[in-house]
DNA sequence: TTGTATGCGTTATCAA
DNA sequence: TTGATAACGCATACAA
């Protein structure tokens, strides 16, 4: 315990044990198989004495795997990417592996940057939950030969297992909620569509599910929210209520993540309106904020800490061997009502 | 470019090039000193046809050091956690180094894992933003003789780098605000103290400011609300509210942390109170959802980025040699006025 | 059952 | 200026 500076190595443990290196090697890694007889207890005090660890590195150059998987965020400042991030931790940290990080800060460009920084790591599989702005990133992991995992965004052209909420599950709840309470001109506020699947996905459920005899008379309209644009949405939303008026129905808004949703609530703020009374929001992504805004806004929670869960769990067992065709894990979103999809008194909105 | 699954080692470089593995090794880290002539030509293109990246675990078992930095997070699920790390992950980066994250997910128990798996890949020095709450852990990083910088919280016993925000200047600067504002009766409430020191501090400096000529007729107490416990809070958010009403006076909370900011926008529900009128209120941390809670939360924001970036200045400037005595970099927080802190109309709490 | 020798991908020391 | 070679810490094939 009494160290010096210098980690010990396993030559000192084998000097100490007055063993050879391969000896100490086996005892970590053959205990079972290649038992020795009071040798070993020599070994393992020498290495309790010393407080040795092997050097992952060192195992890993030998070894050709690093027990190490690869974790892409696009923006970890998401506090869905987090959840996910702790659910995956937790999977691997079980199974052994430990999760090397990589955030990308919204910046698409350092999507292949990450990738390359875990390669040469010798990470030994890949989750991704990135813009999928550059293929070629990762197409680069399919190359290696190494398992690649997707959350919650699919790639063009990448075939490979892929782990999300499950979409059609999910705006399938918001739009029935917000019909049962009353609600019947819908608009689906989302961020930029661009490639990322999750969002396409979303819309088009939305606009399946209108197609379907489920929605009724309701009627429906989506929305692309950039970040600077308040004007748009203001407008966006304006005319939203102005085709609810002529149609003699209740507006509501669908927001497709949380950065929208509080988009939204900022929107009510500049317009004067009041949730639940004036429009109605349900959004998906539950937050800690949602219970205390306005009258509360009613959510979907994803079940982020599954999520990664199972993202981790498909890659380990890919790396045990399990070589089946790719999966789609959809889980469902569960959801929470507030006040911010209860009409208070039907519709005394100007 | 094109190339099989196995990444490219110096080996394959040095074959295609015609030159042996030192020329290449020498390319890459010596190229100004002993500069080679049209060989450094054929290295280079080698280089880029294989598209080879030196293997940062071979070079670390070789040099001894890993350009890596350790990064210790208490819970990664806090948002203040996830602006440091962002702030010292540029930094880091902008120097060459690699963060390695460790999250402890509020088990202070993993505090020396943590600290364990880090040293075990060779970290360099450490960012540490713990509980605190096993002092051996965070010793072993002293005795390893590794650089270390404290986030936020000071460990006892440990005389090194420590960043923060300037807990006086925010609690003066919330508590001038809330007098100023009319508030005459405050109440500091932070999560149970423990040992954290930040936590700690805050207290202080707000009993310290009390004591000063600048509180004028001003009160206060200070209150730990512990997780679960909503009775307690409610409890003491009552009591605040009848010394105010009994001395004639306004009465105010500061909130330690974003943590806290939130439980007391629950008890406000819980109590049918509304901010700003029937109690004041600012909480240390900003927050995205800060805006649009009730009548907008008054603030200090702290300069969360800046504080990581610190750090890692911190700690490379150390690795770089420098060896002067620890320091303590205190930052300003910067006060957003919103409604929670104007009293409406003077005091028309029952 | 244990020890010796080799190699993983690098860098550094020495000769050439 | 360049090329063998040893060593970093470890695991394993082989020899003892």
């Amino acid at each position: 315990m009494t160290q010096s500076a210098a980690r010990a190595t396993i030559a000192d443990v084998a000097r100490r044990a007055g063993v050879s290196k391969a000896t100490v090697s086996r005892f970590l890694n053959h205990r079972e198989t290649l038992l020795s007889s009071e040798i070993a207890q020599r070994v393992e005090v020498a290495i309790s004495e010393l407080g040795y660890t092997p050097s992952p590195m060192a195992q890993a150059l030998k070894r050709g795997r690093s027990r190490l998987i690869g974790l892409v965020l696009a923006d970890i400042t998401n506090p869905y990417s987090v959840a996910v991030l702790r659910g995956a931790e937790m999977a691997c940290r079980a199974a052994g592996y430990l999760v090397m990080l990589f955030n990308l800060g919204n910046e698409i460009e350092r999507e292949s940057a990450g990738i390359r920084a875990l390669s040469s790591y010798r990470v030994e599989g890949y989750i991704l939950n990135t813009m999928g702005h550059d293929p070629g990133a990762v197409m680069e992991t399919a190359r290696q030969g190494k398992p690649v995992v997707l959350v919650d965004r699919l790639h063009a052209g990448l075939d490979v297992d892929f782990v999300s909420l499950d979409n059609r599950q999910a705006i399938d709840l918001c739009a029935t909620h917000l019909i049962e309470a009353g609600y019947g001109e819908l608009l689906l506020a989302t961020e930029p569509l661009g490639t990322v699947s999750s969002r396409i996905e979303r819309v088009q459920e939305f606009q399946a599910f209108l197609a379907t005899g489920a929605a009724g008379r309701t009627r429906g309209q989506y929305f692309e929210s950039a970040a600077g644009d308040d004007a748009a949405l203001d407008a966006a939303l304006r005319s939203l209520s102005t085709r609810a008026r002529k149609g003699g129905r209740l507006p509501a808004v669908i927001s497709s993540n949380a950065v929208v949703t509080l988009r939204v609530v900022a929107a009510m703020a500049r317009l004067g309106w009041r949730l639940g009374e004036d429009i109605g929001l349900v959004g998906i992504d539950e937050t800690e904020w949602a219970p205390y805004v306005g009258p509360g806004i009613s959510t979907v929670s994803q079940p982020t800490g599954e999520l990664g869960r199972w993202a981790a769990q498909c890659l380990i067992e890919r790396l045990d061997g399990g070589a089946a065709a790719p999966r789609r894990i959809l889980l469902p979103g569960t959801l929470n009502v507030r006040g911010s999809s209860r009409p208070a008194a039907a519709g005394k909105h100007s």
